[in-house]
DNA sequence: GCCGTTTTCGGCCCGACTGTTTTCAGTCG
């Protein structure tokens, strides 16, 4: 079972308490949803977790949801869900996948319809909303007739299942609606706010806050936007809107007396705000948007740093604000110093268009371009690293030439740009096979190598495991490049044993890449946080086939920082001489 | 059903918006 089946289970456990007694179970619909957002959102495989015997290492499982899913993966099922979900209708839980159907929507429209199909739930429940039956019903009307049509087009569209947009991509749509925003004179302040802000991966939704005196004129202001494709919701003090791109965009607007406690609720997470809040109550105050409430009386924030010292806390950066630890360790003034784009000083993995047939492909900019970038960038060093001569059209002798010829044009690189360093890599693609694309004599004038795969991805987990580490054993080998070759909305990455890579990477001096490549982002941020924990020493590179994407640096750097990475975990924040000299361990 | 800087028992975040109501239910973030 995957983890979105699993997670399903769960949610519909939550939707079958909320059937029977909303007010009853109002815990145990709590305690199932959380479980099941945890599972959904989980980077490992649930049953992994659970041949290892590690279930109760996720979020929001105990002792009984950890027996339930044990049952479950023994099993095939569950005999208290299934006694639990009997008498009630299977025909609702399809529905429950469509947006603004909860479970009690859908329990009335199955049972007053009797839509009893599971399988053509969706189609019929349309039909009959298109029929005019679902207005007559009570708690119904011609509005929502039209809302339910409208909701079940959308989700058979696919928009609903809509992928989710790479970083990068995200900052891009805020940035033109914020330059729009800005051009309001009743806009004092506007910022990217949710995951957005917390750098996260992926972004769904683009999250924004304005501060202001005029909230109203705001809103409308918001909603004509010109690219506006339909207002999803305005009110007072919020609106959403649908851009012709089919992204939702979500807006919150408040005074600058409160703009900090905004601010605050707005980022986000979901996780983190539930805790804090809770922390706040254990203290007799209760957090909000609007600021934070003392015996009755609310007391407002400009800034987050105000919010979060009110309550005796250091400010978070947005990039923790996940409830990983992260408020527990506030309170205690002990979080650590993250790693910041300034501290990087060389950027390892690029690939200039150096002319001659690689594995992979080739880069758009010269090295004299590139090393240009890399000086504007304020770097100490760059290190080329193209891929690899093509194994396929050249015979051994031929690649030894190729690499031969390419060092004198490094060396003459090097020459002539004295005010930084240049560092003499390859791109070397670890084989099925377990061995090095090219050979030993081919690397031998080389500084070192960053190994890294690029196919034959479906191997099992203990020969990917052994593959990785083979290659990382040559003695040129010190950086594994894109350590999971996921790519987002494309591709799941391979499996390793991470226990074992951190194991061999800290007792061999090697390092893991982050790899700021928009769709990469790779080691991802749960795994970094993990490297961090075993010691293990990580490099950020871009991985640029054109010189100005060397500023995706910023990209990798917020990966590093939701890992909770410091300087001291980053070896490329080392200045030249310290590099060189593990480079060369 | 989960969980612990006040707790292994007794708590469990807070508010906006919409539609169908005439004071609220449902959904969402």
């Amino acid at each position: 079972m995957s983890n979105i089946e699993v997670a399903k289970l769960l949610k519909n456990i939550a939707a079958t308490y909320t059937i029977k007694d909303e007010s009853k179970f109002r815990f145990q619909i709590i305690a199932y949803q959380k479980a099941s957002d945890a599972i959904e959102h989980l980077n490992t495989e649930i049953k992994d977790l659970y041949e290892n015997d590690k279930l109760d290492t996720i979020p929001g499982v105990g002792n009984a949801i950890k027996e339930y899913l044990e049952e479950l993966f023994q099993t095939g099922h569950v005999k208290h869900f299934d006694a639990l979900t009997k008498g009630i209708p299977r025909s609702i839980f399809p529905l429950l996948e469509v947006p603004t159907f909860g479970a009690k929507k859908a329990y009335k429209l199955v049972k007053e319809l009797s839509l009893k199909n599971p399988e053509t739930v969706i189609d019929d429940l349309e039909k009959k909303a298109k029929e005019g039956k679902i207005a007559p019903l009570k708690s119904f009307g011609e509005k929502s007739e039209k809302d339910i049509i409208r909701a079940i087009e959308e989700f058979k569209q696919g928009r609903v299942k809509k992928t989710r947009m790479v970083l990068p991509y995200a900052y891009e749509l805020a940035h033109s609606v914020v330059s729009y925003l800005k051009k309001s004179k009743d806009v004092l302040d506007v910022y990217p706010l949710g995951s957005l802000r917390r750098m996260v991966a992926t972004v769904g939704d683009v999250d924004m806050a304005i501060s202001t005196e005029s909230p109203k004129k705001v809103i409308d202001y918001f909603t004509s936007y010109p690219n506006v494709e339909r207002v999803l919701e305005k009110g007072e003090a919020t609106a959403s809107i649908l851009v012709s791109s089919g992204k939702q965009i979500d807006l919150m607007v408040q005074k600058p007396e409160s703009f900090g406690s905004l601010l605050q609720h707005f980022t986000g997470s979901k996780n983190h705000n539930i805790h804090l809040r809770e922390f706040a109550l254990s203290k007799g105050l209760s957090l909000s948007e609007y600021g934070i409430k003392k015996q009755g009386k609310l007391l407002k924030f400009e800034t987050e740093e105000k919010f979060y010292g009110a309550l005796d806390m250091q400010w978070i950066p947005p990039e923790l604000r996940e409830d990983n630890g992260e408020i527990e360790l506030a309170i205690a003034h002990d979080l650590p110093k993250l790693i910041e784009l300034e501290d990087i000083k060389g950027d390892l993995h690029t690939h200039s268009d150096y002319p001659f047939e690689p594995s992979h492909d080739l880069g758009h900019s010269s090295m004299k371009d590139m090393v240009k970038k890399a000086l504007e960038l304020g770097y100490e060093y760059i290190g080329f690293s193209e891929h690899n001569p093509s194994i396929s059209s050249h015979s051994e002798k031929e690649i030894i030439k190729i690499l031969q010829k390419r060092n004198k044009k490094i060396e003459q690189i090097k020459s002539s740009n004295k005010n930084i360093h240049t560092i003499n890599l390859l791109e070397v693609d670890i084989l099925a096979r377990n061995k090095l694309a090219i050979p030993d004599e081919s690397l031998d004038s080389l500084d070192a190598i960053i190994v890294s795969i690029h196919g034959s991805f479906s191997l099992s987990k203990r020969e990917m495991t052994k593959r990785v580490i083979n290659g990382l054993s040559h003695k040129k080998a010190k950086i594994l490049g894109h350590p999971t070759g996921r790519l987002l909305n494309q591709r799941q990455g391979y499996d390793l044993n991470w226990d074992e890579i951190f194991d061999f990477c800290r007792k061999n001096h090697k390092a893991l890449e982050i790899n700021a490549w928009p769709n990469r982002l790779d080691l991802p941020d749960s795994l970094v946080r993990l490297a961090v924990k075993h010691n293990v020493k990580m490099v950020i590179n871009t991985d640029s086939h054109k010189e100005n994407q060397m500023e995706l640096m910023k990209y990798g750097v917020s990966v590093a920082r939701r890992g909770w990475a410091k300087k001291s975990d980053i070896l490329n924040t080392l200045p030249y001489n310290e590099f060189k000299e593990w480079l060369s361990k």
